[in-house]
DNA sequence: CATTTGATGTCGGAT
DNA sequence: ATCCGACGTCAAATG
């Protein structure tokens, strides 16, 4: 049986279930009315209210309620869940040590526990990220400037590995900085580390930053300036530009 | 009703549940076999395998495998979803705009559905933040050195909103950056940023800046350093020191 | 709207 | 294990 599910049930009941899907490695969800404590890096609390709980036999858990992407409360992989029932409640406790942390889950009204089997998956492929920039880079280094020659990906510096270096057509070091979506003065400020990474490992050889993106707020603009890095815009990765359908 | 389950639904009875759940505002989960294909911001497929799907009713699409905190597709709040059965296979889309993002779930087989009637919440109460550090700062400026006067919090410069600032025993400006953990070379630029703003405000005032979290990687040290940046360490917020029984 | 920054960020890769 | 940077980051506060 690839799903399981009890409705309204007794706390007996969804106690056997749990304990048996944590067993066997199944996912499991229950729905209902819950208080959650956490407490680990930080620490919180959430009164009485109706949330969707998921168990993943990664030791995952989420608690979602009806609204937002992020769960309310969770706990990352690598936890082991427990299910016990206390003072009238059914408790699902997920634990992990490194760093300590802790989340318990009290259902003072459970009205659904339901455990699936997850067997079939595949992998997830994904195109228009940092990656696929720098291939397109790799493939026309004149995107970035007319006689750009790379010579290395993440080549490794004193402040981290750079995303592309290479030299101009004048044979100065050039380190690129590659974002994916428009970028914020952090990015210009990364780039001057590597800069002055470089700059120190060869000592007057006029160094030079590109950062590499579709746009850069005003303030990154500022800041690019009085660093004396350059920006080079480039397009976000075409949409599949098929209006397509109906 | 506040829980309504179809186990292995014909297409016809599970689109009815889900037409009707999106109408009025109630959560779903559907457990199956199924594919799934995101465009947008970048672009994914995902052949087909045994996910967990959830629809908000804030517009909040999630689909989980068994693996990992995180959902391997989604969609955030604000989209509107839609449910429809072609090819013989139920599917959900759920689409917004700016950005234009689509996402497409296609069930080949459905072991599940569910609608949940979410009513209670409750708000959620976190310490442990950056926001708790600010304020146990406050409470006692001579954590951060003796003589620590804050005169301000969030205060504006040209780089953006400073954690506190202040004055030290001389009179100088003081800017504190605080950092609720562990911090890497990105926290001492972001410093800098700031503390070269206010130099830009107050100059020959010998501007000074201070790093506040609980530790620094060699990394960061060494930028400090060379940035002529303070550190103070502050231990983290105390963990319920009760050891508490097994 | 756009910008900026924190987050119990999470995740993956490299050392 | 720690360090580091990307992420379809998300989410909140602010202009």
């Amino acid at each position: 049986m690839s799903v399981t599910t009890l409705h309204r049930p007794a706390h007996r009941d969804a106690l056997g279930l749990l304990e048996r899907a944590f067993g066997d490695g199944r996912m499991v969800t229950a729905f209902g009315r819950c208080t959650v404590e956490y407490d680990g890096r930080a620490s919180s609390s959430l009164g009485p209210g109706d949330r969707l709980v998921i168990c993943k036999p990664d030791g995952t858990v989420l608690v979602h309620t009806d609204e937002s992407r992020e769960p309310v409360n969770w706990q990352p992989p690598g936890c082991t869940h427990r299910a016990s029932v206390r003072d009238g409640r059914l408790r699902i406790r997920s634990e992990r040590s490194s760093p300590d942390e802790r989340l318990d889950v009290a259902f003072e009204r459970l009205e659904q526990v339901t455990a699936y089997e997850v067997t079939d998956r595949s992998d997830l492929t994904l195109t228009g990220s940092e990656e696929d920039l720098r291939q397109r880079i790799l493939d026309d280094p004149s995107l970035v400037e007319p006689g750009f020659e790379p010579t290395a990906t993440e080549r490794e510096t004193a402040a981290g590995p750079v995303d592309v270096f290479g030299e101009d057509d004048a044979g100065r070091p050039v380190i690129v900085e590659l974002k994916r979506r428009r970028v914020g003065p952090s990015a210009a400020s990364q780039l001057r580390r590597y800069v002055e990474a470089v700059d120190a490992e060869f000592p007057d050889s006029g160094v030079r930053g590109i950062l590499v993106a579709p746009s850069v707020t005003d303030r990154a603009a500022s800041l690019l300036e009085e660093l004396d890095l350059a920006f080079v815009p480039v397009a976000p990765p075409e949409e599949d530009a098929d209006g397509g359908g109906e």
